[in-house]
DNA sequence: GTCATCATGTAAGCCGTTACATGATTGC
DNA sequence: GCAATCATGTAACGGCTTACATGATGAC
């Protein structure tokens, strides 16, 4: 399977620089997805990404982050900065490893996102549509119709192998509930795929403004519903 | 985590004696989760439950015979056994070998489906339910009221993490698209559990009206048992 | 001076996958 | 006799978890 983990790594650092235990805190607070990510995967993941030059420590003295200190600023991992710094920081924690994306780290992100190659579940999809803003508007529109198929295939499987075989109850309730959670999920996509389309339409700089509007037709109805 | 192939196995095996390929179809067909199973996990699934003592391989020419061979791989046997079962069965296929559930591979079905321990997916949740038959009325309430508690936290601590932190569209999407299928999900299992407890405080005799009368069919004498 | 929280890491192991290897039976 | 399907297995590996180990800082 993909890299999930190393795909919200990067995906963070995009925004800002981060640490581990900051990045885990995101991960659950922000996203949702990757809620009970372990620092027994992060921590190795990261360093993982480092020695293959995705990500850098980043260097206590230097820094030129003018724009959003998200409140835990960022310090260094140097023990002379780090003594520097703990009296003039009133959050002035330990031995803080402060990460930053490079530039190999984003065409690496950008594979990640775009990579058609692996078989996908609601997890990495989720992970994927949640930075789709990095993607260009057809790798975005690709994303989201590749999952729809997928989900519309799932669909037919079960209705396909439902018809013959006499399942008890709460046998019958489960996948029930899978089938018309699979639908919405289709429904979802719709939307977000009418979105998609009229935004592709509309001017660029328009995007934002655009998307945010909802409540178009979606293209095609989904069937099979009961 | 709980061994969710195992209790899948088990729970197949106590409907009738089947061998991995069909195990593996009917993990497709029938119950949709688990769909993707492979056999290079199915097998030596199947293998350390004999070894375990939960399942015994059934000896084709002697359909009733109570002298449990224990089938460690003796050559010499198995190869007769092969060949007795080619010519007497019409559907005679290769070297199939056919599983049956022991008395304490019951035991060990029932409380890797009661087990309460280890935190719950959707996958593992799923896969309890549709073999919820064979739990005692009790224990099925408090498989999905453990459920529910669950889903009902996860939400709270979306909305919780939600208020302060401005996502773009697509995360945004991604987050409200998650709450609202946990949110249905909760609805689903508030269904079951009202099915659930009407069905507990009706006359044995009216249960299947009860069920009807919430949308459900009426179930077959399944329960109770076990 | 000790506890909770912040912070980083390592080691062992589980669960499951893909890829590979083998063999039987049926249908053309 | 050859391909497709049925059928069982093994080997290598991958990702993620739990448990463990270490250490700093702030609050009481």
């Amino acid at each position: 399977m993909v890299r999930v983990l190393d795909m919200a790594i990067l995906g963070l650092l995009e925004e800002r620089e981060l640490h581990g235990y900051e990045i885990r805190r995101q991960l659950r607070d922000q996203l949702g997805l990757l809620a009970n990510v372990s620092f027994g995967s992060l921590y190795p993941a990261l360093n993982r990404l480092e020695k293959a030059g995705a990500v850098e420590a980043v260097d206590a003295s230097a820094e030129s982050a003018t724009v959003v200190t998200p409140a835990t600023g960022s310090l260094s991992g140097e023990w002379a900065a780090l003594r520097a710094r703990r009296h003039s920081s009133p959050r002035g924690r330990r031995s803080r490893k402060v990460f930053r994306i490079t530039p190999s780290g984003r065409q690496l992100f950008v594979e990640l996102l775009a990579d058609q190659g692996s078989a996908e579940d609601a997890r990495s999809f989720g992970l994927r549509l949640a930075f789709a803003r990095y993607l260009a508007p057809g790798a975005r529109l690709a994303l989201l119709e590749r999952r729809r198929a997928q989900l519309v295939q799932r669909l037919d499987e079960i209705a396909h192998a439902k018809n013959d075989n006499e399942l008890d109850v709460y046998a019958r309730s489960v996948v029930e509930h899978t089938t018309e959670s699979v639908a919405q999920d289709i429904a979802w996509l719709d939307r977000l795929l009418a979105t998609e389309r009229s935004d592709g339409q509309a001017s660029t700089q328009e995007r934002s403004t655009v998307a945010v509007r909802q409540g178009l037709e979606p293209r095609r109805a989904v069937q099979t519903e009961h």
